[in-house]
DNA sequence: GCGCTACATCGTAAATGGTTACCGTCAAAT
DNA sequence: ATTTGACGGTAACCATTTACGATGTAGCGC
């Protein structure tokens, strides 16, 4: 028995002539180890729990991409669940996560609160934060510094002369798509020596839809904006969209940016300019972070912000040109 | 020990006061069972293996949200396993999908070879099919009628009175997507008595590029095409814009139609005309084939074909209007 | 009131399929 | 002959489930 589990994990102390009539021996009888028993005997499962806001959501699908590439060369499967960034349905499964004794946790979601920090705390397993971290720091975490790169992106429509900058963003409750990039975008104002104005900033949602809606209104402004920044490429592709379908044009007539860069931003006309955010690289690092974390590694910067970059297309122009 | 597990597990046979001492232990133990060693004794693990070409493709990322959801529903975790349509990689993550004792085996991919069918036929317990189907139909699936879905939407665009009709197709290796889109369009030429012609048609990779160069080539022939079918939404976007980067106009100069109805197909102008395939209810349905596979209970009809429909939007104008 | 049965409740121990510490054996080297 | 190291076997252990048996108690007939 202990000879089978020897050769099955590769263990050297076994002549070789011995492990090939046990793989012999494997093969006739069509043995498959079993991991469930291994990880009992073990302690250990090579499996990694994500908790994901939603995997249909063309971001954390591209991270979600990045994460099990990376497990998988680690050796490592991942349980997927999607919690729609809903904290008791967050809670809840991480809890069936340690259940199952996952030997890592990768966390995606909006906000921490205490209560996630409470069930974090119930774990004996490492946990990451991807996309997201909490208020204290106390947790490893990877994401962009979402401020700076609104800031970058609003400051881009600054740099090619546009003082009338209207802002799609997200929810306020929201702290790093929502927040965060708010004031990003008041802060470049600011730097700029721009007045903030209130009825130049709607809340949306992130979809499409409220990217129109918002775009909408502020066509119907008297005084319009001659640029418009998006906290998310979706919304800013609606906005494009709800200015077209007035028989304007982008960027003639108004300048479009954004934040985040998925593939949609180079399959629309015109090419959307944004703010790349190395999606993969977020799932990639943070998961490369966990298997060094389980491994007991110590590692130098449990915090990582990563670069962000901002990629000029076709849909913001100088003013006046 | 085993009033404990009673007590877990809902087991009615334990006195109301016994239950709420041990319900206590648990707290103050701050006890979590271990799903490891339950699933060692049960021989279940209440996880099921998912295997999928690609996680950040959107089409696979929404029958896999539909999976999710519907494995959530019956208490199921899911184990998500990237393939890229890859055989060799596809047949390693179904043993170690087996191996780490899933109770069901959910697979999608391009095609199943001989190779595949071996390695399900090590596997004791289910596996469905999904957005696939075995050549014999020996496995359960649920995928929809491609071939049917591509003659809807060849035959709309000759009901609209186009007779030169292009088609971007994917590779014929590939059976759903590549052949019988193919041809689907093909009986849908012959059944409107139009030749077959050979440059009409080009292949492409599902990619948006793709889409854009094979429109490039239809655009640069003498005899010109009024109308072309793209075998996917993502390549039909790209003929689109194709076609208005050369300052031509969609409907009215060609008129474009295609297969998938992703959510970027109301994201674009002109609002594209495709065939909805039922992405999210492909993995839910083949989800909730699954779950009644794993009682055992006995299944009337196990391969599902999920019905398309056609979604007449901007794309596609009747000829000479 | 007694004895018996039946049932509810609970505990015991085997089983699940491995890992691994520990020990014994054997052959080669000193 | 003794030491050493490679190799293989034994058995404890992992945290549950579950079959089975033990215990206690209530109901019942007499």
């Amino acid at each position: 028995m202990a000879t089978v589990s020897r050769v099955v994990n590769n263990n050297p102390n076994v002549k070789p002539q011995t492990r090939k009539k046990v793989y012999e021996a494997i093969e006739r009888l069509g043995y498959r180890p079993n991991a469930v028993a291994r990880g009992l005997a073990s302690k250990k499962t090579t499996t990694v729990g994500v908790v994901i806001p939603d995997i249909s959501n063309s971001i954390f699908a591209e991270i979600a991409r990045g994460i099990e590439d990376i497990a998988n060369m680690y050796h490592y499967n991942i349980i997927l669940c999607n919690a729609d960034k809903r904290k008791e349905k967050e809670i809840r499964v991480i809890n069936t996560l340690l259940e199952k004794q996952v030997d890592g946790l990768l966390f995606m979601g909006g906000t921490v609160t205490d209560e996630h920090i409470l069930a974090f705390q119930t774990s004996s397993v490492p946990i990451v934060l991807c996309a997201t971290s909490d208020e204290k720091g106390a947790y490893p975490s990877v994401d962009i510094d979402h401020e700076a790169a609104a800031f970058d992106a609003v400051n881009t429509l600054i740099r090619h002369g546009h003082r009338e900058i209207a802002m799609i963003s997200g929810t306020l409750q929201d702290p790093a798509n929502g927040y965060a990039r708010f004031h990003g975008y008041k802060k470049a104002l600011e730097a700029a020596g721009i007045e903030y104005q209130e009825d130049l900033v709607r809340i949306g949602n992130y979809r499409y839809e409220s990217g129109v809606e918002a775009m909408k209104y502020f066509l119907g402004l008297k005084k319009k904006p001659t640029a418009v920044f998006a906290a998310t490429d979706e919304m800013a592709i609606g906005a494009i969209h709800s200015i077209q379908d007035e028989g304007l044009k982008v960027p003639d007539d108004f300048s479009v940016i954004s934040v985040d860069n998925i593939r949609m931003a180079s399959m629309v006309r015109p090419l959307l300019t944004t703010v790349a955010q190395p999606m993969y690289d977020l799932g990639a690092v943070a998961m490369r972070l966990l298997t060094k974390l389980m491994k007991k590694e110590t590692v130098e910067n449990p915090r990582v912000i990563l670069p962000h970059e901002t990629i000029l297309r076709l849909s913001v122009n100088h003013l006046n040109e």
